[in-house]
DNA sequence: CGTTCTCCTTTGGGATCCAAGTTCGATGTT
DNA sequence: AACATCGAACTTGGATCCCAAAGGAGAACG
């Protein structure tokens, strides 16, 4: 019975990895250690601790006695990653379907419905030109991501997992974007992609599936690609590097 | 002129890093923070945040007030980093292929020059059935790395090679494996494999060249499985977890 | 208008110190 | 002999205080 242990540095990481690939923290932003401290009302070593670990998954990069400053991530960085995701996510798809149960599959369609019914929304909101709060928009992702995480569980690999989640980030944050109509046709087939996996994963076919896959996430990369060119001018600069 | 900045926290890493991905620390090995702080006359801070990157790596894993404990791979995980290996690696070749430079095949072929000295090397000791020299086996791992190299560096994929690289693993330490036989044509076909790909890159068939990486990563992966097999008990115990 | 030269903030890191958790051997019990 | 219990000795996680050195923002200066 002992309390499920963690330490404060691993607390505080987590918060931050939240946060940041959530977008409530903004990319570029510099991270100050005492303000940090004081936040989490903990002194300002682990603090550091937290913010090697977050640096080691690429989410801050070091900069040597300036401080630690959010990534943002470049249009070819977007790029990469989408790639990287496709890949992957199309063998842990191969490898989930033979695997899926039927209570998987109940989750996947959970996933989709409610996927499904933000599309809509988003759909509605996207053809009526209104400028979309983003919070829709975070929202429709993360169910995208609850739909694959579906998959992700039933493939059994925590490596792949790891890896494409990690190759995921809210590169939004809680800017406005202004939804244009043309947006429509590609939430649209983010959708039935999503319906047509969830059909050769349930007629047990691996290949099949595994193509779906990889089209989908090359597909969305495209989409989210889009969007954040609608958003115009709204990147934050920065080359980022760092350990 | 600003001298190459680094912090010790981050040398400290780097260091352990190779010692433990070459095997020179052996999986299982508890890391006592003092004793580290004693090897690179720091004092513990650095040491921890050291160990705090190691962990988001998956290098090592933090067991809450019982210290750090570098991780061995299961042989589950070792088939899954190669089943990730072979997409990662299979998707940068094919970006590399049209984006090979003259001077990209030269170093493809010096390192598959030398690579195929080592297998030849390899195949001798192992036709004579002796007790292979791990540092042999080392050797020509990391021979077999510089290849793949160059092809992430043509691919020019930051996030890719970071992954790939990170799925690598010598599960080897030190410890001596007895040559058998049957391997011969493991290495044999390995080299082959390469010289392939050096082929299919040369003619600029990206999808020839992709689908050739994929097949070659997965077959080394079998490799590695059997030389692991024919290490009899030497696999460390520890069905490592951790943050 | 460009260049130094301050002063201030923040970081990287060291040194102590302490509470709490772990390990392990000694002891006692059945 | 097998088992449970207890208490020291270690270690870790973390707080605190301290200090050198690196940027950064202005001010002073040419």
């Amino acid at each position: 019975m002992s309390t499920f242990l963690s330490t404060k540095a691993d607390d505080i990481a987590r918060v931050l990895e939240d946060e940041i690939v959530g977008g409530a923290i903004a990319p570029g932003t510099v991270l100050r250690q005492e303000q940090l401290s004081e936040r989490f009302e903990v002194s300002r070593t682990p603090v550091r601790e937290a913010l090697r670990r977050l640096a080691a998954l690429g989410l801050v990069s070091f900069e040597p006695n300036r401080g630690v400053r959010v990534r943002s991530v470049s249009a070819t960085e977007l790029r990469e990653a989408h790639l990287v995701r496709a890949e992957l996510e199309a063998l842990a798809t191969e490898v989930a379907t033979p695997r899926m149960t039927a209570a998987d599959l109940a989750a996947l369609d959970a996933a989709e419905q409610r996927f499904s019914e933000l599309t809509l929304e988003l759909r509605a909101q996207a053809r009526r030109g209104e400028a979309g709060e983003s919070s829709l928009f975070v929202e429709w992702m993360q169910a995208n991501y609850a739909f694959h995480d579906v998959i992700y569980a039933a493939a059994e690999m925590p490596l792949i997992e790891r890896l494409a989640k990690s190759a995921r980030r809210t590169f939004i944050g809680d800017r406005v974007w202004s939804a244009r109509a043309e947006l429509d046709e590609l939430y649209a087939k983010n959708d039935l992609q999503h319906r047509a996996i969830r059909e050769a994963v349930a007629a047990g076919s691996a290949a099949g599936a595994r193509l779906l896959a990889r089209e989908h996430v090359l597909s969305s990369g495209r989409l989210i690609e889009v969007v954040i060119e609608s958003l115009g001018s709204g990147g934050s600069r920065d080359p980022g590097w760092g350990t």
